[in-house]
DNA sequence: TTTATTTAGTCAGAAGTTCTGACTTATATT
DNA sequence: AATATAAGTCAGAACTTCTGACTAAATAAA
């Protein structure tokens, strides 16, 4: 004698769902301390270029590549970033049609700070929830994305 | 003695990074999936109707608020959605203003079907990285929300 | 019970993110 | 040397979401 279906994927709470509700919220807040701390500019976009570039610098089209973009959007957020002082964007000396792109000192500055806030949310939450916890956490979403990937 | 600096986000695996990283695995995986079994037509930011669509039907500032979008935006979510055939939009019977949004078969079809895959994929990986540590994971992560949302 | 306020939704326009297709130039292969 | 491949660019579009201004209906206040 059911009142009403449970059918509906928030009742439901998809293994997906769990995963996007505190993503969501953590990327929310540690854009918002960003642009507090003096980064008003970095959007979640940009996270694709700060995620993969190397400290020697990369190419446009590695950077492309590792963040499963095109070159052209690759190249939109790298223009972006230049624009504002996070990237510089010069001549790749060993291929004369390639670009390198490095982290200005302002883009190091923005990971340090994005990782320090990162790294106190966590802390906080962990606080919140138990450190065993949050440790346990970890080491499952790790696993779960090994899981993922050896899937069919 | 440092070869090489260890302060980019890659490595550092923030929880941001580890949660995204199987979600997006996730996402593309179920929406390749709902495509192949004839619904083409839903792309990720439709779950935004889908998840919080009641079965009685939902009104569309209901739906914007609990989704956190503007009226407009899921207006033209729910526009697509109807063009396709997965929600039909009525007049409201309780108030002239507003509009009564309700799943038809197709998307209710849809959401059978999403929830589904979505329990496959999730009991596939369960076997891949044990099902003990499956339910630890969903545990942390119902931890890890509510504790995010007790933050400062 | 008029008047004022709030609520539901629309219209117009824009910014941002990402894509496809066509292209140029330089490097690598044959 | 001729051909194929790789790095990026240019132009244009689709999609997602926003802001601001608006209409019409419902609710609250005077």
């Amino acid at each position: 004698m059911r009142v009403s279906p449970p059918s509906f994927p928030e009742q439901a709470a998809t293994l997906g769902a769990l995963l996007r509700r505190p993503y969501r919220q953590l990327s929310g807040r540690l854009y918002a301390e960003m642009a507090a701390q003096g980064f008003p500019e970095i959007r979640p976009a940009h996270s694709a270029v700060f995620r993969h570039i190397a400290p020697e610098g990369s190419r446009l089209t590695e950077l492309a590549e590792l963040a499963d973009l095109t070159k052209q959007s690759m190249a939109y957020l790298l223009g972006y970033l230049e624009e504002h002082d996070y990237v510089s964007i010069g001549p790749d000396p060993a291929d004369a049609r390639a670009k390198r792109v490095r982290l200005t000192k302002r883009g190091n500055a923005f990971i340090k700070a994005l990782l320090a806030a990162s790294q106190r949310i966590e802390a906080e939450a962990g606080k919140i929830m138990g450190r065993a916890k949050m440790q346990q956490l970890r080491e499952a979403l790790v696993a779960l994305d090994q899981a993922i990937a050896e899937l069919p």
